[in-house]
DNA sequence: CTAAATGCAAACTCTTTGCAGATCC
DNA sequence: GGATCTGCAAAGAGTTTGCATTTAG
């Protein structure tokens, strides 16, 4: 799949010029741990009940790693609140299962032949990518034949 | 491109076994008027001016026109809002431009092709595929190419 | 007439911000 | 030591809800 070379945060952040600091190596810890896709406020939770963080520093954590491309930020679906994880090399898309509600990552070559599609019929300089899909899972389709 | 068969909303309002009132006429009209993508606070500003409808009302009509299929949410990008648009029969994806705020929609055979692909090999039922490219468009290509 | 829909205002959720004090380099 | 970062608490968007009143059918 894909060569999971650690990110080394604290090189990451001093070689941007900012400060390591307690607060950004534990969200960075809680989102590595995560399985993807959490909401601020569970990294906020977690985080703060443990006393290495607060909600506000989560918040402004969570930006500085965008910028730097560490983190990822999408708003999948009609959820209500972002949902973060940790910004990945492959070209992705997300499945949703409206039913369980269960978040799936797809890599595979569909998001480069959107982006080729469009660089090459529109002119439009593509960015990023995203593509949620929602719909009824595998499992969830069982069960329902199950049922 | 497509037949645009007017939408009777009384009819569809009625045979839904909801009524046909002023607040939802006002947003039907507010909402097929507006260029498209409009937030609920920009229909609502306009409704409301007008006296036709109270934001609250906005919001609930919203809802159930995107729960009658007239209407669709969208969460472009990262922005805070959402936007609406009318329910287009087509399928469709949105190109942001990152520079000018443009929104364009782009009708053509890639969303289809996308739900091929998830309803073949990963047995996944695809309900919705909303795909959102961020970018630079063509005319900021252009004038960036000029400055 | 009566169930459904509205307006108003208040509540709620998610996120951002101002500022005094703590912290990293 | 001094700019950067943090915690706290309060404000800010966007959206939802409770309830008395109005209205469509």
């Amino acid at each position: 799949m894909t060569t999971d070379e650690p990110v080394d945060l604290d090189e990451r952040l001093r070689s941007a010029g900012y400060r390591v600091t307690g607060p950004r190596r534990a969200v960075w810890t809680a989102l590595c741990q995560a399985s993807g896709h959490v909401t601020a406020e569970q990294l906020s939770a977690q985080v703060t009940a443990a006393g290495q963080a607060d909600q506000a520093s989560v918040y402004r954590t969570l930006a500085l790693f965008e910028e730097l491309g560490l983190a990822r930020q999408s708003r999948l679906g009609d959820a209500d609140a972002a949902r973060w994880e940790v910004a990945h090399p492959d070209e992705h898309f997300h499945l949703v299962c409206a039913n369980c509600g269960d978040i799936d990552h797809h890599v595979g070559s569909l998001v480069s032949r959107i982006r080729d599609h469009l660089e090459g019929d529109h002119r439009f300089e593509v960015r990023d990518v995203e593509l949620v899909v929602t719909g009824i899972c595998a499992r969830c389709r069982d069960d329902e034949a199950t049922a």
